[in-house]
RNA sequence: GCCCGAGUGGCGGAAUGGCAGACGCGGGGGACUUAAAAUCCCUAGCCGGCAACGGCGUGUGGGUUCGACUCCCACCUCGGGCACCA
């Protein structure tokens, strides 16, 4: 019946048992020897068909390879599989994130020095990522904390730093009291350190910024068109919150003068240092303008005070004597609270009078300025207009203390004598607006600005939430940031000939409270000679936040050879922008925009050619364990080399695929994995032996749903639907082996290919064991479906009686309606249910439904 | 409070406005086996019924439609993000 057993050939497997681990070992030594998975630098400048599959890259943990980032990049490993079985040159590459806070946080804690830590880190990572099966380019990988990388980390610096882009400003900016260091906006969350977790304060410390907000609205325009996820198109664009409203300046009506020499002396400075950055207000001392920003100009005639932040700059210059020692002591109060507490929505307002007045600009009146800690510095100018009739917060403050509240809109149904009870919000018609009223609201708005701006009192004016980039860092596990400060000649970026600044061997690199980096005790580092004078100087003594690593490395990875250039033009030009960035939404507005606005400027530089790095992005889900969240607390977290070993990589990474909609995420459930596995088994077990399986061709029935199953696969894994993708494999499997009925090659070959982006360990082996050479993965390999093949015959067609399923009735695809209509009243149960009823209306839907209305 | 998602069998999850529950796990029964694994067959939303079949059923309430898991309105619950943003 077997036939007589095959002779071994030689180098060929015999085995008759699908053994998971054997196979994987095979292939995975045969991918390393054959150089599968690599691009040589010609391969790479000669590509004609290039397709970059970038996955996030990892920060290596010392805890390993965590199933959060197998799941990751497994799904986006499937795609460049799947590229690269239709014949595209697929480019994909892997590096380490291994510069910043988290891992020298781990140093720290492990009491081992990050120098030694993070290469026996890397190793293990590279031991583990070996294992999943996923075709990374070994060759051109990355590390952030190699010199060879962080010298282009340095030179971008300088690069931005050359172009106006890079900056450092005193400014009050967030620090962590765990991780002693200062933080991006985009780092601190809900007030709280994104990495520890500890509220966070506020210092004013001198930093280096990068100006992305001076992008802010290409960033939001391009938006529009970039291929992304959209929600994490969503969560930039409301992390960048542009909102469109008005500029309006109200005049000091008062400006109380500090003699000489008496304790608001400071004051005075604050006040001229706020005319020095304002040169529009005219001069110091001619008068003094407070420019606030509103979305809501149409109110201004309702603006009966103004509210200063309490860390406002012009504070101190219009605080009267009398009210100097309340402001101050408001003041400090404000400076002491943490974030957290600062902005808490639903604390009772507080606040204190200045004493001083502002004239407002549309009725002329004398208003009284405040101060208070529910306007913010950061945004805006860091000064409203307090419109207490028709905003709910000034509406509060106001009844609070006592302050004038007038109504300058009338909804529907009101008037201007209609009592306020609270905040009225809504659009409406203008009233105790002077020649404005009976005006619509969202029409004087523009009128009312331009009316203001008439009398220089104002102008339109976007404004955006996003902040600019801090991007220092008082740590030691970063690049040093490439600026040595001279007496002589100020702020010397060091010379690109000088880099890389090397990150010295500091010993004790704990931070500490100072606010001053671990680099400043390394007395004979930081102690240079000045690259333009030659005399005494300093480095900067903090280092880069991670960020800025990971904002340039899918430029570097194609160019990773190159010692002379970050980013050879050429190779860029081929390879780039991405053709498809897969990662976790958790970097939408960190990651992802960093990334974008580095692009962005380096176009502006003429470095690169296009302004978008990642034309398609798409945004995994996220895996949970039995319900809930996978946490080390909770101890339910799932570590992948169990799994492959028990498994086989194969199985687990096709398990994950499976267990639910790749960009949605899913539950991970050990029980689960059997599904995936039995597909894989059944599948060997119908090729293997090969001399068992049958030579004819397929019935039409299976070679029908072949070419189904063919076109379903290829469509769900072009949409990223991996889960739907492998039940159509199952789903066709079943059917090939109905009853235990004999396989034939026709029938499973096809699998094989279709079955291998998910698993690609065996999908090699049978392949060659159905004696193909050269692998699965060396050409185009994904199978053509043919949609007359792929036609049914006969349908199944629902018929329905008043929109009740009565009866299923087989049919000839493409029945016309009155032979599907005389099926259907032939039928006993439809006639049943029709009783003496006639068809007053009849809804045909070819090849799938037949619904009679009777009555 | 605002902005996104999502609520479907015992469980994970499928369903261009057209047969709800594909596929898988787990369960029950059976075949093969000394036995187990693997494999195969049958069964399986809930209620009633021996069955044919009927009724009910996609978080809740309404609406649009011949027909709604799918679209619209209101609400509830869960997850995520933002949050005194002027």
């Amino acid at each position: 019946m077997f036939g007589s057993p095959v002779p071994p050939i030689a180098g060929m497997s015999t085995e008759l048992d699908y053994d998971p681990i054997a196979v994987e070992t095979k292939w995975q030594q045969r991918w390393a020897e054959r150089g599968t998975n690599t691009l040589t630098d010609g391969q790479l400048r000669d590509a004609e068909r290039p397709f970059y599959n970038l996955m996030m890259f990892p920060y290596p943990s010392a805890e390993g390879l965590h199933v959060g980032n197998m799941y990751a990049f497994t799904g986006a490993d499937i795609y460049g599989r799947w590229k690269r079985l239709q014949g595209e040159q697929v480019f994909e590459p892997i590096g380490f994130d291994a510069f910043g806070i988290h891992s020298e946080n781990f140093a720290l804690r492990m009491g081992t020095h990050p120098m030694q830590l993070i290469p026996s880190n890397i190793r293990n990572f590279t031991r583990q990522l070996k294992r999943i099966g996923a075709m990374y380019d070994w060759n051109h990988t990355v590390d952030t904390t190699d010199p060879e990388y962080y010298r282009w980390t340095q030179w971008l610096f300088l690069q931005l730093f050359k172009a106006g882009l890079a900056e450092k400003k005193q400014a009050p900016v967030n620090w962590c009291p765990s991780c002693k260091t200062v933080l991006a906006n985009e780092q601190v969350i809900g007030g709280a350190c994104e990495r520890c977790g500890t509220v966070v304060e506020q210092r004013t410390l001198s930093q280096w910024f990068f100006r992305i907000t001076r992008y802010a609205e290409r960033l939001l325009d391009n938006l529009r068109w970039i291929d992304w996820s959209e929600t994490t198109r969503k969560a930039q664009e409301n992390w960048i919150g542009r909102s469109e409203g008005a500029e309006l300046r109200f005049t000091v009506a008062s400006p109380w003068r500090a003699s000489a020499g008496s304790a608001a002396a400071t004051a005075v400075d604050e006040a001229r240092a706020y005319h020095a950055s304002h040169p529009e207000n005219g001069g110091y001392e001619q008068h003094l303008e407070i420019p606030v920003f509103t979305t809501r100009a149409d109110t201004i005639f309702g603006a009966t005070f103004l509210v200063l932040a309490p860390e406002h700059p012009v504070v101190a210059w219009v605080t009267t004597p009398e009210r100097a020692g309340e402001v101050a002591a408001y003041r400090e109060r404000a400076a002491a609270m943490d974030l957290v507490t600062r902005k808490k929505t639903d604390k009772e307002k507080t606040g204190v009078s200045t004493g001083g007045y502002a004239t407002n600009p549309a009725t002329g009146e004398r208003i009284p300025i405040w101060i208070a800690d529910y306007v913010l510095m950061e945004y805006g100018t860091g000064a409203i207009m307090a419109v207490p009739g028709h905003d709910q917060r000034d509406f509060e403050f106001a009844r609070q203390f006592g302050l004038g509240i007038r109504r300058v809109v009338a909804g529907p149904g009101e008037s201007a004598a209609t009592p306020l009870d609270e905040a009225y919000i809504g659009e409406g018609t203008l009233v105790n607006s002077g020649d404005f009223d009976g005006m619509p609201t969202e029409q004087s708005r523009h009128a009312l600005t331009m009316w203001l701006a008439e009398r220089g009192a104002g102008e339109p004016r976007v404004n955006y939430r996003l902040h600019d980039w801090c991007i220092s860092r008082q740590r030691y596990w970063g690049p040093p940031i490439p600026v040595i400060y001279c007496d002589a000649c100020g702020t010397v970026p060091v010379p690109e000939s000088d880099l890389p600044v090397r990150l010295p061997l500091v010993d004790n690199y704990k931070p500490d409270e100072s606010g001053i980096s671990p680099l400043a005790r390394a007395e004979d580092w930081y102690r240079v000679a000045c690259p333009q004078c030659g005399g005494p100087a300093r480095r900067e003594t903090d280092v880069s936040d991670t960020f800025l690593d990971s904002a340039w490395y899918f430029l570097r990875y194609p160019s990773a050879h190159r010692a002379d250039t970050p980013f050879d033009r050429e190779l860029t030009k081929k390879w780039l922008p991405v053709n498809m960035y897969i990662g976790g939404e958790e970097h939408a507005v960190l990651h992802l925009l960093y990334a974008r606005f580095i692009t962005m400027a380096l176009r502006d530089l003429g470095l690169v050619d296009f302004e978008e790095p990642f034309l398609t992005f798409r945004k995994h889900g996220l895996l949970i364990k039995e319900g809930s969240k996978m946490s080390k607390s909770r101890g339910n977290v799932v570590i992948p080399d169990q799994y492959i070993e028990k498994w086989g990589a194969d199985t687990f990474r096709t398990y994950l695929m499976f267990l639910g909609p790749y960009q949605e995420g899913g539950d991970f459930r050990d029980q689960g994995l059997q599904g995936p596995y039995g597909l894989l088994n059944r599948l060997w077990d119908s090729i293997v032996p090969l001399d068992r399986l049958g030579t004819d061709p397929a019935p039409e029935a299976l070679e029908r749903k072949l070419h189904q199953t063919i076109r379903k696969v290829t469509e769900d894994i072009a949409a990223l639907r991996y889960n739907t993708a492998i039940a159509a494999l199952m789903e066709y499997l079943n059917a090939v082996r109905e009853g235990g009925r004999k396989v034939n090659r026709a029938e499973v070959e096809p699998m094989v290919p279709l079955l291998a982006p998910f698993a690609p360990h065996i999908a090699e082996e049978l392949w060659e064991r159905l004696g193909h050479e050269g692998g699965i993965f060396s050409g185009h390999n994904w199978p053509a479906f043919d949609e007359d093949k792929a036609r049914d015959a006969a349908v199944e067609v629902a018929v329905q009686v008043n929109g009740k399923l009565r009866a299923r009735l087989m049919l000839p695809a493409g029945t016309g309606e009155d032979v599907a209509r005389a099926a259907a009243l032939a039928d006993e149960n439809v006639r049943r249910h029709m009783g003496n009823l006639t068809v007053r209306k009849a809804i045909y839907v070819p090849d799938r439904l037949l619904n009679l209305v009777v009555g």
